[in-house]
DNA sequence: GCCAACGTTGGC
DNA sequence: GCCAACGTTGGC
């Protein structure tokens, strides 16, 4: 199993919308950078556990965990002329653009800011820090289990 | 609101 | 294939 970092604007989507879903699950759309889609598509799996960070906000950080219920196919929102998210290029015989589904677990008793993870050493080669406009981002085990003690009472 | 870092586009 | 111009992200 593997984990990951989805970040998120909460002033568009945040951890709560999450949450107030019907069934605790949403689609994870609207993702077009390459290297991004290329996680998604390729090794973000069915039961692999998501941290989920708020970026663009004060201050900037992770605030919970999601779970991934459905891997990667077609985001249909590229498809769709009125979406924000329309791609013209990409055609619906051979989608350039992949979602999957997440689910909420939890949220972090604490969030743990980005200014706590740049001043812990154990985290300094996260990709948080490393590349901090990639939007899907894999974590490793040990970065996993240290941010979640953090986050601890 | 600014701007550095990064990604994409398009002319050559 | 290079790279300048442009657009976006996201912390501050």
């Amino acid at each position: 199993m593997n984990y990951w970092l989805f970040k998120t604007e909460p002033n568009t989507y945040s951890i709560d919308d999450l949450k107030n879903e019907p069934n605790k699950i949403t689609h994870w759309d609207g993702i077009r950078n390459y290297a991004a889609r290329n996680f998604l598509r390729d090794e973000v799996k069915k039961g692999d556990l998501v941290l989920i960070y708020h970026s663009v906000v004060k201050p900037p950080q992770l605030v919970g965990v999601a779970k991934v219920v459905k891997e990667a196919y077609p985001d249909h929102t590229a498809f769709d002329a009125n979406s924000h998210y329309f791609d013209p290029k990409s055609k619906k015989d051979n989608p350039t653009w992949v979602m999957v589904d997440i689910e909420y677990v939890r949220h972090l008793d604490n969030p743990v800011t980005l200014d706590q993870i740049r001043n812990t050493p154990t985290l300094e080669n996260m990709v948080l820090l490393k590349n901090s406009r990639l939007s899907i981002q894999p974590v490793t085990s040990t970065e996993w289990s240290i941010i979640t003690e953090m986050a601890k009472d």
